[in-house]
RNA sequence: GGGUUCGUAGCUCAGUUGGUUAGAGCGCAACAUCGACAUUGUUGAGGUCACAGGUUCAAAUCCUGUCGGACCCACCA
């Protein structure tokens, strides 16, 4: 296999042929071998990468990871099944892929058209994840490549519309009407995520409201406000509470109540903040506690509705009322101040909060039973303290708005009975109607308006159960990307009833990336009580963030982006997975860099040239000499001058540890630091000396090698197949088993002392 | 505002129930070596483990506070 003719090892020249040999031969998959009955399995459900674009290095970490521990429990025999996919990643793909089909065309997706976007969308996407995949294979992941999953796979998108039925019919999704973000420009609900704060220079406007005085930056909205509101601490509107005061202002004359919430800044502007529950968050959430009525002023492209000022953009009618409040002599001051805004990530578009009707999921109750999980033990997150941070998100969650106004994802199964459309009328009020506007009657109503029925089902029914009509509008919305990504744990396995779901669920392990703890595993773990009673892994595994020299986040409009396939080129991918993990602790950021790729680098070449030392002293022995080694390799060790036998079993007992205790940065360092200066440094020089030079001593050193080996593999996949395949060409190992993956991991046999230099 | 985390050699970082002389890699200095490896080896210099208190027989490790950096959550009327 080796070629030891070579003097330091050459990573392009093994690692294409090797990977080849893993899946032609089909060893990533669980049913490689057949196990007895009751083999313990292992599990993980690889984190679908966005299919929109090449793997970054935090891919390429968690894949390490990911690969570490399924190769281990491969080697304990235990029956592994890595589970790999991709995602639809929507919003995010819709919009790469916009720019990329729109560039300098000058057309909009509506330009083209729904379907014919989604078409191409796909083309282009599935483009990509054959890219990707390609490039998970050549870091080494032992993932079951025949079980890939696409989350826009029919099966996927049923189960997931199955949940949405489900819930529906137990009233844990609703259609309501709350709060959003919007964006005006890509005319959909977003998420906190997808949106991004920018600072800006803007003015605050002191405005009198009766005898008050209010500071605002959104006097646009005084025709919104339904109340005016004050810190209960705030001595100086002790007084007013509970009152209503009358305000004359650009809308006339009207009562607003005073109220107290705590959510009140006494130190902001003049400490009474208007209420406007119909296009501010915090607004929206003091209505709630206040029962406050909710007005709709804006609409969804950011124009306003109102009296004179409707059909102005928002910062248009900001200048007109301005004007029309210093004509009434409403205007006390105006500062200049700094303050930040929401911003859609993506368009850059100011963001509106406005009151939607929406899909919504009831996620209290779920939460609840999220945060029993973890109380009762049935979930451990590693590092533990990121239990605290799960938690506090799970105890302050608030309903999910689940559907996106965009066309790349999964349609919601929605149906309407003679369609819908919202109006907001001369009130304020926004209203959805839908059927004929006429709601409610419960009668076999007109066949061209109908009922107004919302009928949940994955395909189009023929006719409205309530009321016969056939005029049904399927919904046009899909579901925010994350409703199908949490989900992702058991819509893979193929569904609750499959042979894959009772073999493999719950899985063992869940490694991710920490920063997409809430957003993803808080609701995985929702998502999979709900709909199988289990928590979907045991254990979560937190890796951090990969960093640059500079210890900045990689990112693309810095440009500072470490491409991992061009290390790989450079440096093996041995080396650059070491990189990644080796003396890493759990959840710690860390920095990537050529010359901290290169030291591993030259472990790589150590490890190898070491193999050449033996292989070469080896080479001339006779065929009677070999069989000796294989056949009682380690049984000398007593009778030799010199082995490292119980530093060895030390070394064992301590990475076996390690990885058990998701310490996988320690085993890494563990095992390179005992390989480079005791097995190399010590042992093998001592080796050199003459009077070691027999029999027994070299059985003694093949083992003691090959132990090592086994001991690496998993983190080193690449060398060590090499070397396992050249130990057996070279007749130096007895096995039967083609590859190292399924060699027994080394175990401890003995609790002796623990010595100097490895850290437990 | 709430929370988390980090501060250890010139640099990058390990150091898990507190326990001999605090470690590695890179860099630096000297030496060695063309029969595994110059992608090497040996030796060495370099640390008041941010600072100040406290607990303890014993603190890089636990507690309190201060200073400095990073991040997360909420909010930004």
């Amino acid at each position: 296999m080796l070629d030891i003719k070579d003097v330091s090892y050459n990573p392009k020249k093994y690692e294409e042929s090797i990977i080849e040999f893993w899946l032609s031969n089909n060893l990533f998959s669980p049913e490689y071998r057949k196990y007895p009955k009751n083999t313990r399995t292992f599990t993980i459900i690889l984190p679908p990468p966005n299919a929109n674009a090449p793997l970054h290095t935090g891919h390429v970490t968690g894949n390490t990871y990911q690969d570490i521990m399924g190769r281990y429990h491969r080697m304990l025999q235990d029956k592994v099944l890595l589970l790999p996919g991709k995602d639809h990643a929507g919003i995010q793909t819709e919009i790469v892929f916009e720019k990329e089909l729109l560039k300098g065309s000058g057309r909009s997706k509506r330009d083209i058209g729904r379907e014919e976007f989604v078409k191409q969308c796909l083309e282009f996407t599935l483009k990509n994840a054959k890219n990707a995949t390609a490039q998970e294979q050549r870091i080494g992941l032992s993932a079951d490549y025949s079980r890939e999953k696409f989350s826009l796979d029919e099966n996927i998108t049923r189960q997931v519309q199955e949940t949405f039925i489900a819930m529906f019919k137990e009233g844990l999704v609703y259609r309501g009407k709350r709060i959003i973000n919007w964006c005006s420009k890509c005319q959909t609900a977003l998420a906190d995520i997808d949106t991004e704060y920018i600072e800006e220079d803007t003015k605050l406007y002191y405005i009198k409201y009766g005898d008050l005085v209010v500071a605002t930056t959104r006097p646009e909205t005084i025709m919104a406000d339904t109340a005016l509101a004050v810190n209960p601490k705030d001595k100086r509107y002790k007084h007013l509470i509970g009152k209503t005061i009358l305000v004359k202002s650009i809308d006339g004359e009207k009562e607003l109540p005073v109220i107290e919430d705590f959510a009140v800044d006494e130190n902001f502007g003049t400490g009474i903040l208007k209420v406007t529950p119909g296009h501010s968050k915090e607004d929206f959430e003091i209505g709630e506690r206040h029962n406050l009525p909710r007005i709709s002023i804006i609409d969804n492209y950011s124009k306003l509705t109102y009296g004179r000022y409707k059909g102005m953009k928002v910062k248009d009618a900001r200048e007109a009322v301005v004007s029309d409040l210093e004509a009434l002599g409403l205007i006390v001051k105006i500062e200049d101040i700094k303050h930040k805004i929401q911003i859609c990530e993506r368009s850059h578009t100011v963001i509106e909060p406005l009151l939607s009707y929406q899909w919504f999921m009831k996620t209290r109750g779920l939460a609840k039973e999220a945060i029993l999980a973890i109380e009762k033990g049935d979930l451990h997150i590693h590092p533990q303290r990121q239990e605290k941070n799960y938690l506090r998100w799970l105890e302050n969650i608030e309903d999910w708005c689940i559907s996106r106004q965009l066309w790349w994802g999964q349609r919601i199964p929605v149906y309407y009975c003679g369609g819908k459309r919202t109006e907001i009328d001369e009130n304020g009020d926004l209203k959805e109607i839908i059927g004929s506007g006429s709601t409610g009657s419960g009668s076999t109503g007109s066949r061209s308006n109908g009922c107004g029925e919302i009928i949940v089902s994955i395909d189009k029914p023929k006719k409205c159960p309530k009321c016969n009509n056939t005029n049904l509008v399927e919904e046009e919305d899909i579901f925010d990307t994350w409703f199908s990504s949490t989900q992702w744990p058991y819509t893979t396995l193929g569904g609750t009833e499959s042979k894959d779901f009772k073999t493999f669920y719950p899985t063992n392990v869940l490694e991710t990336g920490r920063d997409i703890l809430f957003f993803w595993v808080a609701r995985m773990v929702m998502m999979g009580l709900y709909r199988t009673s289990k928590v979907p892994f045991f254990d979560v595994y937190l890796h951090g963030l990969v960093l640059d020299k500079d210890g900045l986040k990689q990112s693309k409009s810095k440009g500072n982006g470490v491409s991992p396939m061009e290390m790989i080129d450079r440096f093996g991918t041995d080396s650059l997975r070491l990189s990644l993990v080796s003396g890493v602790a759990p959840d710690q950021d860390m920095k990537l860099y050529d010359e901290k790729v290169k030291g591993f680098r030259n472990f790589i070449n150590k490890v190898y040239n070491s193999s050449r030392f033996i292989f070469l002293k080896m080479e001339n022995l006779s065929e009677d000499d070999k069989k000796f080694i294989r056949e009682n390799t380690g049984v000398y060790a007593a009778k030799t001058n010199i082995h490292i036998t119980q530093e060895i079993q030390d070394l064992i007992r301590i990475v076996n540890r390690n990885i058990e205790n998701f310490e996988f940065g320690l085993a890494a360092f563990n095992l390179q630091n005992f390989y480079h200066h005791t097995f190399c440094d010590s042992y093998l020089e001592d080796m050199k000396n003459p009077k070691n030079d027999n029999i027994e001593s070299n059985a003694e050193l093949v083992h003691t090698f090959y132990t090592l080996v086994k001991l690496m593999h998993p983190f080193i996949p690449f060398i060590t197949e090499a070397l396992f395949q050249t130990l057996k060409d070279k007749g130096l190992i007895k096995t039967e088993e083609i590859s190292i993956m399924y060699e027994e991991f080394p175990k401890d046999q003995s609790q002796k002392t623990i010595i100097k230099n490895l850290k437990v």
